[in-house]
DNA sequence: CTAAAAATTTAGACTAATCTAAAAATTTAT
DNA sequence: ATAAATTTTTAGATTAGTCTAAATTTTTAG
């Protein structure tokens, strides 16, 4: 059984191991938990001993299979509660991730068996981030960037890269909703700025910044 | 801003000092939270540093205002999640404790205010404990003991005085469900055992054990 | 009312998770 | 290929929560 802090370790270590390629640094790793680097590589020899990690001093860290299988764990049940609180509490989904921060440490299998079942064994959590299997595996989604759609293709609005609230807040400000359909009609040359006409319905501006955060699919 | 730990100090002082009357000792405590009395005492120090509790070396403690607040907090979201088990994941009562007394502890007051509003702002939880006011209040229910019932009354099940696996699941078997309607038919002289009718049904046979763990009210 | 028993607190130690400052290893740049 | 810069680890402390063993206070009983 690991604790609160060795979970959010692991979770925080498979992020980033699937945002660069390769091992994660200790610098990173005490970054994105807001410690130090010295109390990243005492966690990590710990994590190490338990085999949940490999590592070797100074070279980084990469998960075990066991590890990843833990952190995949902690990441489904984080998504669920998330689902839960956008779709039966009707939170906003710019609220909803740190509140799920608390309810993925409650480890009860029954109780996310049952979340999952209660709320219809979502696939992707309010953001579209895909909700890992009971097994442990992540599921695979082909989604692309807005930002890299051509004119005149018609696509469907998935998952947001960008989390903080201001950026989802701006999403909602544009009428821009996940799953709905959207047609680039012209790519500004310049800047790469798109507009898109939302279920063909009326169009709005998407500035690169904002395309580039934004994945979809070809239905 | 408590510790989980020191949260569950508060609980379970509140539950002691309203089990007895007057102050609670190290030792209760220390039995209460599976703990160790040298342990207690550290902790008590702390609480009252926090002015949560008063304590007077070796007199025993009871909670400040402001403790009692916090206590009935973390006492309401354990059962406000307790409801939310039952009614909508469709646990049975005897399994939801464990699980609500990690839940109790994600403190956020739109969370529980949300999940309130949800269940439909119950006032009691799946064993019939009254739940705490948002302000912090414990509702007064004028409960009585089955076994202080007389020959022939006819009242209702409220609440269980005993949370036990063993004991829910008894009543489950004799079909003692909260809520139900029941006449006593006859009180055995020799053993106070009870004969109750069961919602003009059928007839069960309850032990003064068993009566003296049910609470009823006359409609 | 004293002496034994029980309850409680203190003293000193341990673990988990963190920190700062210093040392060591690795990477980068001349 | 060496020196400088950067990254990482080690050393030594700190805090929360816990423990055992010993000391102290309160309660109970003769
Ligand atoms: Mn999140
Ligand atoms: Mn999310
Ligand atoms: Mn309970
Ligand atoms: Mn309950």
């Amino acid at each position: 059984m690991q604790s609160f802090t060795e979970e959010n370790y692991l979770k925080t270590i498979y992020y980033l191991a699937n945002r660069q390629q390769g091992e994660v640094s200790t610098n990173a790793l005490a970054e994105m938990t807001a410690t130090k680097a010295a109390s990243v590589t005492d966690m990590l020899r710990k994590l190490a001993d338990k085999q949940l990690i490999h590592y070797k001093k100074y070279q980084g860290v990469r998960l075990t299979e066991e590890g990843e299988r833990l952190a995949l764990q902690v990441i489904r049940r984080h998504r669920l509660w998330e689902v839960f609180l956008v779709e039966k509490l009707g939170f906003g989904w710019e609220a909803v991730h740190e509140i799920a921060e608390e309810l993925e440490h409650v480890r009860s299998e029954e109780l996310v068996a049952r979340l999952d079942t209660y709320l219809g064994r979502p696939k992707f959590d309010p953001h579209g981030d895909p909700i890992p299997t009971p097994a442990g595996k992540m599921p695979e989604t082909g989604f692309r960037k807005l930002s890299d759609v051509a004119t005149g293709e018609d696509v469907c609005l998935r998952a947001v890269l960008e989390h903080s609230t201001e950026f989802l807040q701006h999403l909602d400000h544009s009428n821009l909703t996940l799953g709905c359909s959207v047609t680039v009609t012209e790519i500004n040359a310049f800047d790469k700025s798109v507009l898109v006409q939302i279920e063909n319905d009326r169009t709005v501006f998407v500035s690169y910044e904002v395309a580039k955060n934004l994945l979809v699919d070809s239905h």
